[in-house]
DNA sequence: ATAATAAAGGACAAATTAGTCCGGAATTAT
DNA sequence: ATAATTCCGGACTAATTTGTCCTTTATTAT
Protein backbone atom coordinates (compact mmCIF):
# COMPACT_ATOMS: atom_id res chain seq x y z
CA UNK A 1 0.00 0.00 0.00
CA UNK A 2 1.85 2.33 1.38
CA UNK A 3 6.21 2.77 0.72
CA UNK A 4 8.36 1.60 3.41
CA UNK A 5 9.63 4.55 4.05
CA UNK A 6 6.06 5.80 4.21
CA UNK A 7 4.81 3.39 6.54
CA UNK A 8 8.72 4.14 8.64
CA UNK A 9 7.67 7.86 9.08
CA UNK A 10 4.33 7.09 10.39
CA UNK A 11 5.28 5.30 12.92
CA UNK A 12 8.24 7.11 13.59
CA UNK A 13 6.35 10.56 14.17
CA UNK A 14 4.04 8.18 16.29
CA UNK A 15 6.50 7.03 18.22
CA UNK A 16 8.11 10.58 18.73
CA UNK A 17 4.48 11.71 20.09
CA UNK A 18 4.63 9.13 22.18
CA UNK A 19 7.95 9.67 23.49
CA UNK A 20 8.48 13.85 23.90
CA UNK A 21 5.20 15.23 25.79
CA UNK A 22 7.40 17.31 28.21
CA UNK A 23 8.86 18.83 25.03
CA UNK A 24 11.85 16.54 25.23
CA UNK A 25 13.39 16.09 22.32
CA UNK A 26 13.80 12.23 20.64
CA UNK A 27 16.92 10.43 18.91
CA UNK A 28 17.10 8.72 15.83
CA UNK A 29 18.79 6.04 17.66
CA UNK A 30 15.97 5.40 19.89
CA UNK A 31 13.47 5.65 17.48
CA UNK A 32 15.07 3.11 14.72
CA UNK A 33 16.13 0.83 17.56
CA UNK A 34 12.80 0.59 19.27
CA UNK A 35 10.85 0.48 15.78
CA UNK A 36 13.49 -1.78 14.34
CA UNK A 37 14.29 0.40 10.99
CA UNK A 38 17.95 1.21 9.88
CA UNK A 39 19.25 4.18 11.95
CA UNK A 40 20.41 6.16 8.37
CA UNK A 41 17.27 5.11 6.73
CA UNK A 42 15.19 6.43 9.79
CA UNK A 43 17.39 9.54 9.99
CA UNK A 44 16.37 10.29 6.09
CA UNK A 45 13.00 9.91 6.67
CA UNK A 46 12.92 11.92 9.54
CA UNK A 47 14.95 14.89 7.33
CA UNK A 48 11.67 14.86 5.17
CA UNK A 49 9.65 15.68 8.01
CA UNK A 50 11.58 18.16 9.02
CA UNK A 51 11.80 19.50 6.00
CA UNK A 52 7.48 19.21 5.52
CA UNK A 53 7.45 21.09 8.82
CA UNK A 54 6.11 17.89 10.85
CA UNK A 55 8.52 17.83 13.40
CA UNK A 56 11.25 20.18 14.53
CA UNK A 57 14.93 18.98 15.03
CA UNK A 58 17.60 20.20 17.24
CA UNK A 59 21.36 18.87 17.11
CA UNK A 60 24.30 18.80 20.20
CA UNK A 61 23.59 16.82 23.14
CA UNK A 62 19.65 15.98 24.61
CA UNK A 63 19.06 16.81 20.83
CA UNK A 64 16.61 15.00 18.77
CA UNK A 65 13.46 15.51 17.43
CA UNK A 66 9.80 16.87 18.63
CA UNK A 67 6.77 16.92 16.83
CA UNK A 68 5.68 19.97 15.53
CA UNK A 69 1.64 20.07 16.39
CA UNK A 70 0.38 16.88 16.85
CA UNK A 71 -3.00 17.82 16.91
CA UNK A 72 -3.49 19.25 13.59
CA UNK A 73 -0.97 17.48 12.20
CA UNK A 74 -2.49 14.56 10.58
CA UNK A 75 -1.18 10.88 9.25
CA UNK A 76 -2.53 12.45 5.44
CA UNK A 77 0.26 15.33 5.91
CA UNK A 78 2.83 12.29 6.73
CA UNK A 79 1.73 10.30 3.68
CA UNK A 80 1.93 13.62 1.31
CA UNK A 81 5.33 14.48 2.89
CA UNK A 82 6.77 11.18 2.00
CA UNK A 83 4.81 9.32 -0.82
CA UNK A 84 3.30 12.44 -2.51
CA UNK A 85 -0.37 12.59 -3.72
CA UNK A 86 0.20 9.00 -5.48
CA UNK A 87 -2.47 7.28 -4.20
CA UNK A 88 -5.05 10.00 -4.70
CA UNK A 89 -5.02 10.91 -7.91
CA UNK A 90 -4.86 9.95 -11.66
CA UNK A 91 -7.12 7.17 -13.21
CA UNK A 92 -6.23 3.77 -11.14
CA UNK A 93 -6.07 2.02 -14.96
CA UNK A 94 -3.82 4.40 -16.11
CA UNK A 95 -5.83 6.02 -18.57
CA UNK A 96 -5.15 9.12 -19.68
CA UNK A 97 -8.83 9.88 -21.42
CA UNK A 98 -10.49 8.78 -18.28
CA UNK A 99 -11.93 11.67 -15.93
CA UNK A 100 -15.34 12.50 -14.53
CA UNK A 101 -16.66 13.99 -17.50
CA UNK A 102 -15.40 10.57 -19.65
CA UNK A 103 -14.89 7.86 -16.64
CA UNK A 104 -13.41 4.88 -17.11
CA UNK A 105 -15.74 1.96 -15.78
CA UNK A 106 -14.34 2.32 -12.58
CA UNK A 107 -13.89 6.05 -12.07
CA UNK A 108 -16.14 6.50 -9.91
CA UNK A 109 -15.69 3.50 -6.92
CA UNK A 110 -12.14 4.97 -7.17
CA UNK A 111 -13.00 8.33 -6.52
CA UNK A 112 -15.11 7.04 -3.66
CA UNK A 113 -12.78 4.69 -2.11
CA UNK A 114 -9.86 7.17 -2.75
CA UNK A 115 -11.92 10.05 -1.04
CA UNK A 116 -12.57 7.88 1.92
CA UNK A 117 -8.77 6.67 2.62
CA UNK A 118 -8.20 10.68 2.05
CA UNK A 119 -10.76 11.57 4.15
CA UNK A 120 -9.74 9.00 7.37
CA UNK A 121 -6.44 9.94 7.05
CA UNK A 122 -7.09 13.53 7.43
CA UNK A 123 -9.40 12.84 10.48
CA UNK A 124 -6.72 11.06 12.18
CA UNK A 125 -4.45 13.83 14.05
CA UNK A 126 -1.07 12.05 15.31
CA UNK A 127 -1.87 12.77 18.90
CA UNK A 128 -5.55 10.88 18.21
CA UNK A 129 -3.26 7.85 16.67
CA UNK A 130 -1.03 8.59 19.74
CA UNK A 131 -3.52 8.35 22.15
CA UNK A 132 -5.37 5.30 20.82
CA UNK A 133 -2.23 3.24 20.60
CA UNK A 134 -1.20 4.20 24.19
CA UNK A 135 -5.01 3.43 25.21
CA UNK A 136 -4.32 -0.36 24.46
CA UNK A 137 -0.81 -0.81 25.29
CA UNK A 138 0.56 -0.73 21.78
CA UNK A 139 3.97 -1.57 20.69
CA UNK A 140 4.86 0.38 17.57
CA UNK A 141 7.29 -1.62 16.84
CA UNK A 142 7.87 -3.60 13.86
CA UNK B 1 -1.60 2.69 -6.71
CA UNK B 2 -1.02 -0.76 -8.40
CA UNK B 3 1.86 -1.39 -10.39
CA UNK B 4 2.54 -0.03 -13.86
CA UNK B 5 2.86 -3.78 -15.05
CA UNK B 6 -1.02 -4.64 -13.27
CA UNK B 7 -2.47 -1.50 -14.96
CA UNK B 8 -1.10 -2.83 -18.11
CA UNK B 9 -2.23 -5.78 -17.41
CA UNK B 10 -5.81 -5.02 -17.12
CA UNK B 11 -5.55 -2.41 -20.14
CA UNK B 12 -4.48 -5.30 -22.16
CA UNK B 13 -7.04 -7.69 -20.91
CA UNK B 14 -9.62 -5.38 -21.41
CA UNK B 15 -8.25 -4.58 -25.34
CA UNK B 16 -7.91 -8.38 -26.21
CA UNK B 17 -11.92 -8.70 -24.39
CA UNK B 18 -12.88 -5.87 -26.96
CA UNK B 19 -11.05 -6.81 -29.80
CA UNK B 20 -11.68 -10.68 -29.46
CA UNK B 21 -15.07 -11.21 -29.84
CA UNK B 22 -15.44 -13.66 -32.95
CA UNK B 23 -12.85 -15.92 -30.99
CA UNK B 24 -10.06 -14.27 -33.01
CA UNK B 25 -6.83 -13.79 -31.36
CA UNK B 26 -4.96 -10.83 -30.57
CA UNK B 27 -1.06 -10.36 -31.40
CA UNK B 28 1.14 -8.88 -28.35
CA UNK B 29 2.35 -5.90 -31.48
CA UNK B 30 -1.07 -4.96 -31.42
CA UNK B 31 -1.85 -4.55 -27.80
CA UNK B 32 1.43 -3.03 -27.18
CA UNK B 33 0.88 -0.53 -29.78
CA UNK B 34 -2.19 0.40 -29.42
CA UNK B 35 -1.84 0.58 -25.80
CA UNK B 36 1.25 2.37 -26.17
CA UNK B 37 3.27 -0.09 -24.13
CA UNK B 38 6.51 -1.70 -24.78
CA UNK B 39 6.04 -4.63 -26.88
CA UNK B 40 8.53 -7.02 -24.67
CA UNK B 41 6.91 -5.77 -21.73
CA UNK B 42 3.41 -6.27 -22.94
CA UNK B 43 4.78 -9.84 -23.59
CA UNK B 44 6.00 -10.70 -20.17
CA UNK B 45 2.98 -9.61 -18.61
CA UNK B 46 0.60 -11.82 -21.07
CA UNK B 47 2.55 -14.30 -20.26
CA UNK B 48 1.99 -13.97 -16.42
CA UNK B 49 -2.37 -13.78 -17.41
CA UNK B 50 -1.75 -17.11 -19.47
CA UNK B 51 0.42 -18.62 -16.08
CA UNK B 52 -2.77 -17.56 -14.28
CA UNK B 53 -5.64 -18.86 -16.37
CA UNK B 54 -6.99 -15.51 -17.67
CA UNK B 55 -5.94 -15.64 -21.19
CA UNK B 56 -4.84 -18.15 -23.46
CA UNK B 57 -2.34 -18.07 -26.23
CA UNK B 58 -1.51 -19.67 -29.39
CA UNK B 59 1.95 -19.11 -31.30
CA UNK B 60 2.16 -19.13 -35.28
CA UNK B 61 0.23 -17.41 -37.46
CA UNK B 62 -2.93 -15.81 -36.79
CA UNK B 63 -1.69 -16.92 -33.06
CA UNK B 64 -2.33 -14.21 -30.30
CA UNK B 65 -3.80 -14.15 -26.99
CA UNK B 66 -8.04 -14.47 -26.15
CA UNK B 67 -9.49 -14.31 -23.17
CA UNK B 68 -10.60 -17.28 -21.45
CA UNK B 69 -13.66 -16.26 -19.66
CA UNK B 70 -14.28 -12.71 -19.38
CA UNK B 71 -17.67 -13.41 -17.87
CA UNK B 72 -16.38 -14.91 -14.72
CA UNK B 73 -12.85 -13.25 -14.72
CA UNK B 74 -12.57 -10.09 -13.33
CA UNK B 75 -10.72 -6.97 -12.50
CA UNK B 76 -9.49 -8.55 -9.53
CA UNK B 77 -8.58 -11.41 -11.02
CA UNK B 78 -5.92 -9.60 -13.09
CA UNK B 79 -4.89 -7.62 -10.17
CA UNK B 80 -4.10 -11.10 -8.05
CA UNK B 81 -2.46 -12.21 -10.75
CA UNK B 82 0.19 -9.42 -11.23
CA UNK B 83 0.05 -7.72 -7.81
CA UNK B 84 -0.49 -10.23 -5.48
CA UNK B 85 -2.08 -9.65 -2.76
CA UNK B 86 -0.30 -6.76 -1.41
CA UNK B 87 -3.14 -4.79 -1.78
CA UNK B 88 -5.48 -6.48 0.89
CA UNK B 89 -2.92 -8.02 3.67
CA UNK B 90 -1.03 -6.50 6.64
CA UNK B 91 -1.58 -3.10 8.32
CA UNK B 92 -1.05 -0.44 6.37
CA UNK B 93 1.30 1.09 8.98
CA UNK B 94 3.13 -2.30 9.19
CA UNK B 95 3.04 -2.96 12.41
CA UNK B 96 3.22 -6.73 12.70
CA UNK B 97 1.38 -6.91 16.16
CA UNK B 98 -1.88 -5.19 14.07
CA UNK B 99 -4.93 -7.64 14.15
CA UNK B 100 -8.35 -7.24 14.68
CA UNK B 101 -8.27 -8.34 17.80
CA UNK B 102 -5.96 -6.00 18.74
CA UNK B 103 -5.99 -3.09 16.18
CA UNK B 104 -3.87 -0.37 15.37
CA UNK B 105 -5.96 3.07 15.03
CA UNK B 106 -6.20 2.52 11.61
CA UNK B 107 -7.08 -1.03 11.91
CA UNK B 108 -11.07 -0.70 11.06
CA UNK B 109 -10.98 2.45 8.13
CA UNK B 110 -8.43 0.09 6.28
CA UNK B 111 -10.21 -3.14 6.54
CA UNK B 112 -13.40 -1.35 5.16
CA UNK B 113 -11.47 1.11 2.48
CA UNK B 114 -9.68 -2.65 1.24
CA UNK B 115 -12.42 -4.87 1.43
CA UNK B 116 -14.52 -2.31 -0.64
CA UNK B 117 -11.50 -2.01 -3.14
CA UNK B 118 -11.45 -5.67 -3.01
CA UNK B 119 -15.21 -5.88 -3.68
CA UNK B 120 -15.90 -3.36 -6.46
CA UNK B 121 -12.97 -4.90 -8.50
CA UNK B 122 -14.53 -8.62 -7.78
CA UNK B 123 -17.65 -6.91 -8.79
CA UNK B 124 -16.18 -6.06 -12.00
CA UNK B 125 -16.19 -8.87 -14.59
CA UNK B 126 -13.85 -8.12 -17.76
CA UNK B 127 -16.59 -8.30 -20.05
CA UNK B 128 -18.75 -5.44 -18.24
CA UNK B 129 -15.98 -3.40 -18.31
CA UNK B 130 -15.73 -3.88 -21.43
CA UNK B 131 -19.08 -3.31 -22.56
CA UNK B 132 -19.15 -0.17 -20.50
CA UNK B 133 -15.88 1.44 -22.09
CA UNK B 134 -17.85 0.27 -25.39
CA UNK B 135 -20.94 2.00 -24.91
CA UNK B 136 -19.19 5.38 -24.21
CA UNK B 137 -16.22 5.15 -27.30
CA UNK B 138 -13.67 4.53 -24.90
CA UNK B 139 -9.85 4.56 -25.85
CA UNK B 140 -8.18 2.06 -23.70
CA UNK B 141 -4.74 3.42 -25.04
CA UNK B 142 -2.30 5.14 -22.43
C1' DA C 1 9.49 -30.17 -45.91
C1' DT C 2 10.22 -25.34 -45.66
C1' DA C 3 9.50 -20.71 -44.60
C1' DA C 4 7.03 -17.38 -42.17
C1' DT C 5 4.65 -16.03 -38.02
C1' DA C 6 3.98 -15.42 -33.23
C1' DA C 7 4.36 -16.64 -28.27
C1' DA C 8 7.78 -18.46 -24.50
C1' DG C 9 11.56 -17.76 -21.86
C1' DG C 10 16.11 -16.57 -20.29
C1' DA C 11 19.65 -13.15 -19.78
C1' DC C 12 20.52 -8.61 -19.65
C1' DA C 13 20.03 -3.16 -18.90
C1' DA C 14 17.77 0.98 -16.93
C1' DA C 15 15.16 3.25 -13.46
C1' DT C 16 13.33 3.60 -9.09
C1' DT C 17 13.17 2.56 -4.26
C1' DA C 18 15.48 1.05 -0.15
C1' DG C 19 19.27 1.38 2.56
C1' DT C 20 24.49 2.59 3.90
C1' DC C 21 28.57 5.39 4.84
C1' DC C 22 30.88 9.20 6.13
C1' DG C 23 32.39 13.96 6.63
C1' DG C 24 30.49 18.40 8.08
C1' DA C 25 27.74 21.64 10.91
C1' DA C 26 25.27 22.88 15.08
C1' DT C 27 24.68 22.49 19.95
C1' DT C 28 25.90 21.39 24.68
C1' DA C 29 28.88 20.19 28.58
C1' DT C 30 33.37 20.39 30.64
C1' DA D 1 38.52 26.23 23.61
C1' DT D 2 37.67 21.42 23.29
C1' DA D 3 35.36 17.31 23.11
C1' DA D 4 31.22 14.88 22.84
C1' DT D 5 26.76 14.54 20.89
C1' DT D 6 23.41 14.63 17.36
C1' DC D 7 21.28 16.12 13.07
C1' DC D 8 22.37 17.28 7.89
C1' DG D 9 23.55 16.16 3.33
C1' DG D 10 25.90 14.09 -0.38
C1' DA D 11 27.68 10.09 -2.51
C1' DC D 12 27.44 5.50 -2.61
C1' DT D 13 25.48 0.36 -2.72
C1' DA D 14 21.62 -3.12 -2.86
C1' DA D 15 17.21 -4.63 -4.16
C1' DT D 16 13.22 -4.37 -6.75
C1' DT D 17 10.57 -2.99 -10.63
C1' DT D 18 10.51 -1.79 -15.28
C1' DG D 19 11.92 -2.61 -19.67
C1' DT D 20 15.02 -4.78 -23.65
C1' DC D 21 17.12 -8.33 -26.59
C1' DC D 22 17.64 -12.52 -28.54
C1' DT D 23 17.09 -17.46 -29.06
C1' DT D 24 13.92 -21.28 -28.93
C1' DT D 25 9.52 -23.52 -29.72
C1' DA D 26 4.94 -24.11 -31.55
C1' DT D 27 1.80 -23.34 -35.32
C1' DT D 28 0.29 -22.26 -39.95
C1' DA D 29 0.64 -21.59 -44.93
C1' DT D 30 2.88 -22.76 -49.18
Amino acid sequence: MFSKACTYGIRGALYIASRSKAGEFTGVKEVASKLDIPQAFTSKILQTLVKSDIVTSVRGPNGGFKLNDEVSKTVLDVVLAIDGTDYFVGCALGLTECSSENPCPLHTEFVNIRSSLRNRLAAMSLSEARELLEEQHFRISG
